[in-house]
DNA sequence: CGTACCGTTGAGGTGAGTCAAAGTAAGTGG
DNA sequence: CCACTTACTTTGACTCACCTCAACGGTACG
């Protein structure tokens, strides 16, 4: 069910080493921090569950979903490889606000709390370290560029792209940019707050436009700058 | 322009008293941490500017907003007294995410980075304090109750409502509610990413329900169960 | 060859945006 | 104290993007 991952795999391990913590001590903690595999469609955790500790991405995507009062399903963050999840709930001392689900195969290390108080009452720089990726979470921002009332449903798609560009888009020889989306149509919609059905035909014109061309999960986008360029058109008028 | 700020009055200090710092040192820092008096409309910091210390709010409601790259204004959060701005950008490291201004006349007690430095120099525990405000803040889950493009409009101001209450809100002998919303229309429109009109619509509308009456600024809930069972019967049908 | 599930398409309804104009409130200066 | 300005708020008529519901099309898998 769980190995003892190999040192030096996550990105936790980098905080440690960054605050002077020894390669031997690494691998000695390393033996209390059980490592994953989970199937597309397993959980790793549940919303409103109570955080036991953080989690590192080694591999794969991870789909955060919220579940809404009133029963909406909203995704909240894609979470990719290097990225640590779980966290703001651990150090926030509250239940999980969301539901994480993998997207694909992943590998996932658990950091218990044993071992994060050990290493911060050894190293006390260690938690400013976490306060940094807090500061810099991109959830936040993120947010407003994929479930603002005001953008058009196209523009969130693009967003989203975009998004996904920054961590897994490939650029072929003719400049072409290829992006895999790891997800279905169905957690596109929850991502960016509409219905599946929306996300469809905005799909569609966005093809019949040409700046962008999905095949399935896979997106190919011809010229960059011309996507970038037709924000500004696509949008509403903004306010004031 | 500005006085050395009564010591005692931040919520910083009381940070401070929990790590153990002493009442003289207290004082001391307090010496270097200028208190600034803002009247409504003024601007504490500005979107895009370098921060250079966390702002302690003493008195009087901050309205933090976002232009995004379209030029629409999005009100991502009203900042109200005992609660701090300015640290995410200054813990991410990164130029400010948001144009903080005065709602009201306000009271801000600046932090500049020395003493900062100097107190997690001398109280690594400092920090960690921060994490916890950080990973509490209610600026994201907020976010979802108020911009969630599910929500319909007359929702996103009861939610709006609701997040006052908890700071500000008043309830007198008879079991109604008492609101002040300290900003104009137009800053609900952008707190809900709405136009002003369709905010007075909303308005209008509630106002005939009889579940809240408002008069300019001040708001009267008659009865906190049935406006609470009233958001179920408002909403779109979840998805799924 | 069904069965499931995901994805797409179509017809119809509606909530919020747009634009323009009128209404209100809060100064400001004579 | 009253015209005048300025900025905020409300109202009305119209439009449109997205939702709803229902049906149909793929594709994977037993």
């Amino acid at each position: 069910m769980h190995k003892v991952c190999a040192h030096g795999e996550c990105m936790i391990d980098q905080f440690a080493r960054q605050i002077g913590v020894a390669e031997e001590d690494i691998v000695r903690y390393k033996r209390h921090c059980p490592t994953h595999s989970y199937e597309p469609g397993d959980t790793i955790f549940k919303q409103k569950s109570s955080p036991s500790g953080i989690y590192c991405i080694q591999a794969g995507y991870i789909l955060l979903w919220h579940t809404d009062e009133l029963g909406n399903q909203i995704g909240l963050r894609i979470a990719m490889p290097d990225e640590i999840i779980g966290h703001r709930s651990y150090f926030g001392e509250e239940p999980h606000a969301a539901t994480a689900v993998a997207l694909t195969k992943c590998t996932v290390c658990q950091f218990p709390r044993t071992v994060i108080n050990d290493l911060q009452s050894r190293h006390p720089g260690f938690y400013s370290l976490f306060l940094r990726v807090l500061a810099q979470d991109r959830g936040p921002p993120d947010g407003l560029l994929l479930r603002n009332p005001y953008l058009p449903v196209k523009l969130r798609i693009i967003n989203m792209l975009l998004i996904l560009k920054r961590v897994s888009g490939q650029e072929d020889s003719k400049g072409h940019v290829h992006i895999h989306m790891p997800f279905y149509r169905r957690d596109l919609a929850r991502l960016i707050s509409v219905r599946p059905e929306t996300v469809a035909r905005a799909i569609q014109e966005l093809n019949r436009s040409g700046l962008v061309v999905f095949k399935g999960r896979n997106v190919t986008i011809a010229d960059m700058e011309k996507l970038r360029d037709s924000i500004k058109f696509q949008a509403l008028k903004p306010v004031e």
